[in-house]
DNA sequence: GAACGTCCGTACGCCACCGTATGGTCATGT
DNA sequence: ACATGACCATACGGTGGCGTACGGACGTTC
């Protein structure tokens, strides 16, 4: 009578979601408020379902956070490594390489989260990998550009540093003219320094 | 009867613990596991104490971060800036100021877990105060050595990069022989970096 | 069209943590 | 001796997040 409302509120359309989908989401939160910031239920919220949604797909909330660091640990390596190792000049993938990773800032987030939780046990060991990964990959740039191995190593080393808190500088500074890349003086002297004294 | 026992556990003489003791505290806890490891009962369980007494020094618990951020500040800006002054030469300070920050890394784990929680709405001003700081002292030993305005700006923010992402790095390859300075090799070749291009 | 599997909502118990209220203990001054 | 204040314990209510149990809606299959 009345009304032609249902007995029980069906707000939408079934969203029908994925156990990827929830990854995403799960490593957009990491991105944006570090691993505590995923939450069941307020993933849940968020994607317009319930918790009845999330336990069908994952057993339980470290799985989803598991299922996160795998998915950023293949964008964050695998991808890009296999996207640059199609430049065969090692001197134009390195600068390649700095371009991407100094302008493009889209893992910056994440990856200074989760580097800040390398004690945590199941953060510690997937961040471990794709350092050692980054790392590997820089060396190798650098012994093809002619550094010794010592020399090559420890420039990968400081290369990958310099990056890493780059990420971190650049959103202490938000007003900043310099690493904001207003221009591209900044990264022309961050190549040269990182590229400096070669030999 | 039997046992002079008292009628309720008296478990130890009274800690009398200060408001400074439980800003160190929750700075450790930060270290370790971020803000977020800063909880209340978790530290008075740690102090041998209870919620009654942390409740007396101080207000809430936002209160208590906002203590151990300011104490954070001092340490990580005055008393290292005020330490280096005192060395005249400006090659001189620049090298020791490497030494020390690439050599200790006790600050290490609690800049890290700052750093990543810039988006926090306490955090966030004290971290971009530290940067601002830090940056500005690398920028003005820079000019003093004789670098134009522009490239002594570049490379402090290029040499404090290098520093904050050290850090992680070195947190995340714990086994790694470069970066945990077995030798001084890898110093030496930070230093060659960062000082390289004076002109 | 009935059974089945997929996907999700609802309701519940549990626990950790926050903040408050209140009283207890001890040292100290007088 | 007594009062006062500093410091802390205990007990309580409230909230948010985790995980489970169970049922319902919908599509697919035979």
């Amino acid at each position: 009578m009345g009304m032609p409302s249902r007995k029980s509120p069906r707000p939408k359309r079934a969203p029908n979601l994925s156990a990827a989908d929830w990854s995403r989401a799960a490593l957009d939160a990491i991105a944006e408020g570090g691993v505590e910031q995923v939450t069941v239920e307020g993933l849940a919220r968020q994607l317009g379902v319930t918790k009845g949604s999330f336990y069908w797909h994952f057993a339980d909330r470290n799985a989803l956070v598991v299922s996160a660091l795998d998915l950023w640990e293949q964008l964050g390596t695998q991808d890009i490594i296999d996207q640059l190792q199609q430049v065969s000049d090692p001197e134009a993938r390195l600068r390649a390489l700095f371009v991407t990773a100094f302008g493009d800032l889209v893992d910056g987030p994440a990856d200074a989260a989760l580097m800040a939780r390398i004690d945590d046990p199941v953060v510690g060991p997937v961040v471990s990998r794709v350092t050692a990964a980054r790392v590997a990959f820089l060396d190798e740039v650098y012994r093809e550009l002619g550094l010794s191995p010592a020399r090559a190593a420890a420039r990968a080393r400081i290369a990958y540093s310099t990056y890493v808190g780059h990420l971190q500088v650049r959103r202490s500074m938000p007003r900043d003219q310099l690493t904001t890349m207003q221009g591209t003086s900044y990264l022309r002297q961050v190549i040269e320094v990182l590229t400096a004294n070669m030999r």
